[in-house]
RNA sequence: UGGGGGAUCGUCUAGUGGUAGGACGUCAGACUCUGGAUCUGACUACCUAGGUUCGAAUCCUAGUCCCCCAGCCA
């Protein structure tokens, strides 16, 4: 018997904490955290360490924090907490009462540096960033000691007080960890555990004058709040065995175990704080909550669910190795999620003007249509038809290429949950040439459910009755860059050369059908044969306006692709 | 050229000395009142070279390639 268990099934990390359980290590229970720092939104690469981190805790009966790593005040702002905690509460997690910041600890960790310094394991250093940077030697070379480094406790203990009083500027002062300067691992050669720094902190105030650094904080914040499992990217690998001293020479409660697992990279994308930042604030996009971003607060705006990005992230695994996941693994989950829940619209995004000759003037019919064929308990509703219909410009064409099935000249097409319609002729422009209506006859035998209806024709084309029709903006979302790898660039040249043009398209003469009228701010459809849309928060403002989510599969896209290809 | 990691289908990921599997993707077909969904089938991988062994992705040796580290960022 198989059982398709999801591929992370078996990831090292879960195999660690099993382990680390088995052998009765931490107490026996499991304590896990996530530990943003405040500087910026949430992205689909923490999506997958919250999952990791949420989800162990949840197996193995134990808890998982929420922690701001909040040490470094001239970057972090409140509004970045409460969007982290609106993000992550909306994937699905809960983190209890167990919601802490690093700045809570402020006092005990300054505590845990006064005790290495009485140990002789942490000096106040004056020498400059600069100098700094040269006695710590180069990659191949060792690092030489600072002059401050033979500094006695007592002096150090003095100078470091007075760097808590805000006795001194920024950058005159530096406690460090008194480790190796000769050390192969440069982490080690006496790194910064305190700066100085006379910044307001969101949370603290004025009421510091000197903060920690990540390296000594993250792993004494670690401890202090027993976490048995401390899971982070592989960068931080290396800081792995400072880690370990800081936890052993402040002599923490206990010891967690740091595991680092490769962060999530995606095609056609960028990851990185930086550069997300950067198009905000460079006006590439409209802003953090932009659909076409993999921020959470994007995709969700964009329509996608936290239940597609959990499935996303159960399905990428988790190891060492690092790689770069296909956006079309993402698409495919939304896909599914959306195939079974979505209720069907029908919408014509680019319209072209059918009437059908033969139907009665001023008659409307209303019929039946199904609301989710993957979900009979959907139920149906009534859509409007009558003698003039809005139809996709690209379901109708004057002359056909090879394999094309919908509307043409003298050719029947079915409309959906309507009539078998025959194209008997066309309006054009006289000016341009180009069709601006197109005429048909309809069979009213072949009416859904009626006598004819069962008659085979190549192709079910959507439609909206044009009387009937609601106006509506609808945004087509494409890959922001388009390369897989934005960083793919020409010597000299940025990752924004590979910004896609095409990435975001407004189309404004769109109509949908009358069921749509109350469609609140973030409800999600299927506008048959097109893709998943959502009702953007911008219909506040008025109208009608969607996003794509994301777009069907198409076989016909690609059969023209292909023949354009060559 | 110091140290730390990592190499398995196009992509992600299983495998822990005993038939290299799954998912996405791609291609072909069936079905279809969505060219969707669904269903079939096909596709393609152990970085290299030696060695140990009845048997190696897995163990050993030597290479190769990729990623990370010289912030008072995290």
């Amino acid at each position: 018997m198989t059982s398709p268990e999801p591929s992370s099934a078996g990831n090292f990390v879960r195999e660690i904490v099993a382990q680390d359980l088995q052998a009765g290590k931490h107490g026996g229970g499991v304590v896990t955290r996530f530990p943003p720092e405040p500087n910026g939104y949430l992205h689909i690469g923490h999506a997958k360490s919250i999952c990791l981190n949420f989800g162990i805790a949840r197996e193995f009966g134990g808890i998982c924090h929420l922690r701001f790593d909040d040490t470094n005040p001239t970057k972090e702002e409140v509004e970045y907490v409460e969007a982290i905690q609106d993000d992550v509460r909306w994937l699905g997690f809960d983190w209890g009462d167990k919601m802490f910041y690093a700045s809570d600890y402020f006092a005990r960790l300054y505590q845990y540096a006064v005790h290495l310094i009485t140990q002789g394991k942490a000096y106040v250093d004056s020498l400059s960033a600069d100098e700094m940077r040269a006695y710590r030697g180069t990659l191949t070379e060792p690092g030489k000691a600072s002059p401050h480094r033979t500094r006695s406790v007592a002096d150090n203990l003095d100078l470091f007080a007075r760097m808590k009083a805000g006795e001194f500027p920024d950058g005159t002062h530096v406690l460090r960890a008194k480790i190796d300067m000769a050390s192969p691992n440069i982490n080690l050669r006496d790194p910064v555990l305190y700066r100085i720094r006379h910044a307001a902190h969101h949370r603290t105030g004025e009421q510091w004058s000197l903060y920690p650094t990540y390296d000594y904080a993250h792993p004494l914040s670690d401890a202090i709040e027993g976490i048995t499992h401390s899971i982070c990217t592989l960068e931080f690998e290396d800081h792995r065995p400072l880690y370990d001293w800081v936890v052993e020479q402040a002599g923490a409660p206990c010891h967690p175990r740091q595991i680092e697992f490769a962060r999530l990279n995606l095609t056609f994308t960028v990851m990185s704080k930086r550069k997300l930042l950067e198009l905000v604030e460079q006006g590439h996009v409209a802003g953090w909550d932009d659909p076409r971003l993999p921020t959470l607060k994007g995709l969700r705006r964009r329509g996608y669910t936290p239940e597609a990005i959990r499935a996303f992230c159960e399905h990428i695994g988790v190891a060492k190795r690092d790689g770069i996941v296909e956006m079309a693994l993402l698409e495919h989950f939304i896909r599914e999620d959306l195939n079974r829940r979505a209720l069907r619209v029908m919408a014509v995004l680019r319209p072209i003007k059918v009437v059908i000759d033969n139907y009665p003037e001023g008659q409307v019919e209303q019929l039946e249509a199904v609301n989710n064929p993957e979900d009979p308990g959907a139920g149906t509703r009534l859509v409007p038809f009558s003698r003039i219909l809005y139809i996709e410009q690209e379901d109708f064409r004057e002359v056909p290429p090879p394999k094309y099935f919908r509307l043409t000249p003298g050719r029947e097409v079915r409309l959906r949950y309507a009539y078998i319609v025959t194209c008997v002729g066309v309006v054009k422009d006289p000016a341009t040439g180009e069709v601006v209506e197109v005429h048909c006859t309809y069979d009213p035998e072949t009416r859904s459910g009626g006598p004819q209806a069962q008659r085979k024709v190549k192709s079910t084309i959507h439609w909206v009755s044009a009387a009937h029709a609601l106006p509506a903006e609808v945004r087509l979302y494409e890959a922001l860059f388009s390369k897989a790898d934005p960083g793919d660039v020409a010597e000299g040249r940025e990752y924004t050369a590979n910004l896609n043009p095409h990435s975001l398209e407004r189309l404004t003469g769109c109509v949908v059908e009358p069921s749509l009228a109350d469609a609140p701010s973030g409800s999600r459809y299927q506008f048959e044969r097109q893709g998943y849309f959502c009702v953007d928060p911008d219909r506040a403002a008025g109208g009608l306006v969607f996003n794509r989510t994301v777009p069907l599969r198409d076989s016909w896209v690609k059969i023209e692709k292909a023949r354009q290809d060559g």
